[in-house]
DNA sequence: GGATGTGAACGACTTCACAGCG
DNA sequence: CGCTGTGAAGTCGTTCACATCC
């Protein structure tokens, strides 16, 4: 392999490095939806702050690590008291980029497409479905709880007209690369795969992976290494 | 909160300190999984050897990198030509302890788990989903792709005649915590889990969290991100 | 007292640079 | 040479210790 030649993954940079200050790390941004989640929980239950402590604890995370995450987004918390709830679900909301509601599309109606479709969790963040797409012709044209069905041929205007933005692929493996190409020509920014391969797209389409087999795998290693350990 | 109170999640501990040597690290292991995917797939091609800077680059990982992981596993590199991939794919899954058959138990038979029924992958790594739970009594007795729906009040039994030992949890979030803890009582080792909360289990289950929103809120601060950077 | 915010120490992970082998 | 293996350096992330504020 050539020397010096950077081979590795283009990773979305993160912030511009900014003028000086907290530096909002990667690791940071992986848990600011967790922490939303408890507190939106903490909302419902009508408590108005809550400490870096009692977060921490509802996460299995240390208090200062809880405090050095929500630094970032300013100085939220009152000494002596903690944060207010409100304010601080506001901010990261914000933070995260969704103060707002993104669109999503679907390619691959199958029993996964069906149950994301049901998953109440999506609409709770802002999350709407709002497109399908299924290569076979006995699904064009269906509906599927109370959204139409269409062709792949019909993607790009399909997804312009429902303005989607994202993308969530649960088609079979061998078709995922082909089905990403096409949601990104149609205009879509960002793809959620399910599907066990290595998508290669253009740098302004961004990625998730969810590979429920690795998940599985990680989890026997786990298991594994607790056993060998007894 | 109390000063030097570590109230932080228990981690399971990785490798003892061991020797002296490699030391597995847990971002290697996280690694372990691709590698493993994307050297299937190699071997399928029918090639006998791989370097690591063919391995990270179908990866979008540093030909360093590859090696580093690889290491751990001993010296199973052969200088000026690469790894062998049969044993290659041995070690790793021996490492990951998928080398034998793993019995899954599902506790929620909804869409998620009829597409976890359905989806390959996991047949493909090992894994054979060998039990179904449902509380609504008219699932109870209904047979789903092959596999009766039993109870939670047979847990106990059905999970002890079927050897299962690890757990998917695709309950509704209010019932999570209780099916988790039904299941480590009937003596379920690692939990797969769906729902959208923190389970607070003994230490001696393994718990892999997958909150589907949560990665649909990290694709959404991507492309937010890529959008307020243009 | 009870909390936040933060430099500094520490540790984990990645990348560099290079020795060594086939 | 091409490619592995690995100390050393560098970067990133977490934890400690403590100044500070209500």
């Amino acid at each position: 392999m050539s020397r010096r030649r950077r081979n590795a993954a283009r990773e979305s940079k993160l912030p511009p490095p900014e003028d000086g200050e907290p530096r909002l790390s990667r690791a940071s941004v992986g848990r600011f939806s967790l922490y939303l989640r408890h507190l939106q929980q903490f909302a419902r239950e009508g408590l108005p702050t809550v400490s870096s402590g009692q977060l921490g604890l509802a996460l299995g995370k240390t208090d200062v690590q809880v405090r050095k995450d929500l630094a970032y987004l300013g100085h939220l918390g009152q000494a002596g008291v903690g944060y207010q709830v409100q304010p601080l679900i506001s901010a990261l909301r914000h933070t995260l980029g969704i103060d707002r509601e993104w669109k999503v599309a679907v390619a691959g109606v199958g029993n996964l497409a069906r149950a994301l479709l049901r998953y109440r969790g999506f609409g709770a963040q802002g999350f709407r479905i709002v497109a399908l797409f299924d290569a076979d012709a006995a699904k064009v044209g269906q509906s599927v709880d109370g959204l139409a069905v269409h062709a792949p041929a019909d993607m790009t205007q399909v997804i312009a007209d429902s303005g989607a933005e994202l993308g969530i692929i649960t088609v079979p493996s061998e078709a995922a690369q082909g089905v990403a190409e096409a949601l990104a020509a149609a205009g879509i920014h960002g793809l959620m795969n399910f599907a066990p391969v290595v998508l290669r797209l253009p740098a302004h389409v961004s990625v998730i992976n969810v590979d429920l087999a690795i998940q599985l795998e990680q989890l026997a290693f786990l298991v594994h290494l607790a056993a060998s350990e007894r």
